[in-house]
DNA sequence: CCCTTTGATTAGAGCGCTTCAACACTTTAT
DNA sequence: ATAAAGTGTTGAAGCGCTCTAATCAAAGGG
């Protein structure tokens, strides 16, 4: 900087003035500098000026797993309604790992990020209580434990709950009865998938049918459980998996195992990710609206850096996408 | 920071010494200043650090698409590798938009990032013209137009060509003729793959066949070409897709004409992304060592950090992965 | 013709940290 | 005892930028 005003014989104020495009520069100047500049290749250091700034507009963006489609496209959401309003995002990983989770949150916050979204964060409330008062927060597509007693946090949500339920409703309504679901273990939307799982049967009067088994967040998960399960004297006749790629997981297995799919079994699984609508899976699965969830969690958090200071609760609805893995169960014979 | 000192009655100079961990710190002190940070909720601010040190000990990462899960994986594998470096990685998304691609690069340079590592990045050689001598560059997955001459570049590909040739090879010898390719467009990878199509076509002795039409990187990309080639007299009784994006879309297409794979047409995709492992879709394609590749990609950064001057190109071997969508070309009847 | 106003420019402090040289104090060698 | 070497600690400069307040020049008003 001291090279460029130094060429453009003025002083390091105007180039600065002239970077950040002020209108109090003379044009003249203005092409001085800008030509010093471009001549010497001068490039402004972002740290340098976020120092004396004291602003970075940077939104932190802590992803549970970026393998998983569903979640990519949450922060190309996020991505996109930052930048129209002038932000960058930082993506952290945290790869199924909640330790790594917790070491990005804090890389990020040491990165004096504006904000903070957690998409899909395994964390829970305790971990956030020194960071929500340093950075404003936004929870989503999880539900964190004790985030409800956190008035410094902000959470996107598709209502999970019912989302599991008219998944039930729907399977119910074909005449399944033996419905299994296969959830998401640890994850942080398994516990509200579940629950809504069990209001389903109960509400349609399966109560006693209820049959949850631990399952996990990728195709791998769903092997043990789909090979446990058909050695019963009393399979499922529908398994409701907590997401796409567990679905995909057993859709694989009851295809190794001679079972089809939705004659002998019924599948659904969640997020209608691009990998359900491929015909040849034709998924039926439960959407949620990932740019929305993204630009709302944007919103969120520019809200807060504009003073709101009471949390802020969007619960999205799900919508129940029917396709070619679910139909009435097999005549019993 | 200042107030740390304070509150340990020792100089700012001490508490950065503790808060690096130098050696030379009495137990005593050290303890002291550990407390009191932790008293204060003390967080020491990284872009301050950068701006002092001289360094920022992160790696840069531009990713073509990161809803395409190849890429995804990719990153995870810079990440991981990076991780042990103890280097932080900062991930921005081209979205398949050349100018956001240019303007991210700026960004990270900007940010000071140590290296940058292009990751299916569709810009050409002059784009980086004076980004190389600023920060050592590794282009991964791609082949850059011009990176042949650029010195300050290395790159770690996935033989394409070869990777195109193992596909036309199979086909070929499975008795397909009319193999018909979808390429990836403007993509970087697809210069490269077409020329693997042309030359196992002609290897074959089918080089007036070739057919090459345009496509893109995913799914939506394929259906205007299969419908195109359906309408027509001979239509092909074989399709490679540039990706594995591509075939699934390229399969959906198919099915809806009710085509049936493989028994009229075969298919093959590239990447072998867990996509194409999907029973349900067997995909046959090419694999690509996607973690090896990030590893890599690390450790020819770190080289360059280390002096090396000269650049180094890593060719991996692709390798051909038979599933179930190739097959014989159905009896002419 | 001097004073005020306006607009363009600049000096310099400060952002939160690191690091080097200097310092005080011990310990060891002579 | 004294010099030399070693430990632990600190003051202060500096990293590259921004921004306030001060300065300067030109223009307009009385």
């Amino acid at each position: 900087m001291e090279d460029v005003a130094e060429r453009a014989n003025v002083s390091r104020a105007l180039v600065s003035l002239v970077i950040n495009g002020s209108p109090k520069v003379s044009e003249q100047k203005r092409r001085r500098v800008l030509e010093a500049a471009r001549a010497l290749g001068y490039r402004p250091n972002l740290m340098a000026r976020s120092l004396a700034q004291q602003r970075t507009r940077i939104i932190g963006v802590l992803v549970n797993d970026l393998r998983n489609p569903f979640f990519a496209e949450v922060v190309e959401g996020i991505e996109t309604a930052a930048e129209s309003d002038e932000f960058g995002i930082v993506v952290l990983n945290g790869r199924r790992d909640r330790s790594r989770e917790l070491s990005a949150v804090e890389t990020l916050v040491q990165l004096q990020v504006e904000g903070l979204a957690l998409v899909g964060a395994q964390l829970d409330g305790g971990d956030l209580d020194e960071i929500t008062d340093i950075v404003p927060t936004v929870v989503v597509a999880s539900d964190l434990v004790g985030s409800l007693d956190h008035p410094g946090v902000d959470v996107i949500v598709t209502d999970g709950r019912r989302g599991a339920e008219l998944v039930v409703e729907h399977l119910a309504a074909l005449g399944h009865e033996r419905i299994l679901h296969i959830d998401g273990a640890h994850n942080a939307s398994a516990a509200e998938r579940r629950q809504g799982y069990r209001r389903g049967m109960e509400a349609a009067g399966l109560g006693g049918l209820v049959d949850v088994r631990a399952g996990g967040d990728d195709e791998a998960a769903a092997f043990a459980v789909i090979d446990e399960v058909l050695a019963e004297p009393a399979p499922p006749t529908a398994v409701f998996a907590f997401n796409d790629l567990l679905a995909a997981g057993v859709l694989d297995r009851l295809d190794d195992a001679g079972v089809s799919v939705p004659a002998d079994v019924s599948l659904v699984g969640f997020d209608n990710t691009f990998i359900a609508a491929l015909h040849h899976l034709a998924l039926t699965t439960v959407n949620q609206p990932r740019l929305t969830m993204g630009e709302m969690a944007v919103a969120a958090l520019l809200e807060r850096l504009n003073g709101r200071d009471e949390p802020v609760r969007h619960t999205l609805e799900p919508e129940l996408v029917v396709r070619g893995t679910t139909g009435p169960p097999p005549e019993p014979r």
